[in-house]
DNA sequence: TATTGTTATACTCTATAACTATA
DNA sequence: TATAGTTATAGAGTATAACAATA
């Protein structure tokens, strides 16, 4: 009758990993013909969507620490999809700025990405998705806010 | 004005990733005192809700793979919280059984993580709330077929 | 002094193949 | 032959300290 992990379910953080967790990996089918992941696509969407903008921008735009963004650009850089270039003005940063190559695979990525969001929330009204993404981002400031005061 | 991440944010994965790991990360925070992880507590209440269990239907309670399973419930068993007995008629399998010590601890870690709960989703009606757990199940039942038909 | 990017490092979670001892 | 638990291994994501070049 009742699973091993009922009392689990009932908890929200429980339902939103295993959700989570069930979405991202059918993401990442979705993404692998593309070359690409969850995490060079988030990428890969900003540097297009700001060309021009910094690593440490970059980092702090995906909540990734700066240390962990250095392999991810650079295996967006070998993928020919982004370029280093020195910022003017200031010659430590990295300007990061997409490729021709890397503007159309982004295209098609989203295009792709688009696709499978409209299947997995194909169960839900207009309503339930408005109230889901705003429950979502509610939680994501509260819980920063927790973290915070600690 | 918009975000580097505004495109992203459109997206019902990046807002699940987002929001799952702030309220990992505080639950995280919640738990370290009582000496459990999010994987930990987990385990430790499905074994004190339904002792005697083997640990391969652990793993499958959990999704997660057997081999990860290993030092999961070697963690809990060194931390006097659960014991591996040999399951009777079966000499392979392990019967996994929570210590008083380890049913006293869950009792704790269960309250302070409804604590947790009840703060994180403070800012959702009851309806809002009930429609984010309905929302995250089926959307964990939509990707795993779509992962099933792959 | 502070910041950008970097290296080195470590921990957690996840995933697969292969082994052992039982069945 | 099949299963339960294990070992070994590897890939991601995440986190902190410390460094060189530059500001």
């Amino acid at each position: 009758m009742t699973p091993p992990d009922a009392t689990l379910r009932g908890f929200c953080g429980y339902a939103m990993k295993r959700a989570f967790l069930g979405v991202q990996a059918d993401l990442n089918r979705v993404l692998a013909p593309l070359g690409l992941r969850m995490m060079t696509f988030s990428a890969l969407v900003v540097v297009t969507d700001c060309p021009g903008l910094r690593q440490a921008q970059l980092a702090d735009a995906l909540s990734v620490e700066k240390p962990n963004m250095v392999a991810l650009v650079a295996e967006l850089e070998k993928a020919g999809l982004i370029e280093r270039q020195r910022a003017a003005g200031d010659r430590r940063a990295h300007a990061l700025i997409p490729t021709d190559a890397g503007r159309a695979l982004c295209a098609r990525a989203i295009a792709a990405v688009q696709a499978h969001e409209a299947r997995i929330t194909s169960g839900l009204s207009k309503l339930e998705l408005q109230t889901l993404m705003q429950a979502l981002a509610l939680m994501e400031r509260t819980a920063s806010e927790e973290t915070t005061h600690a």
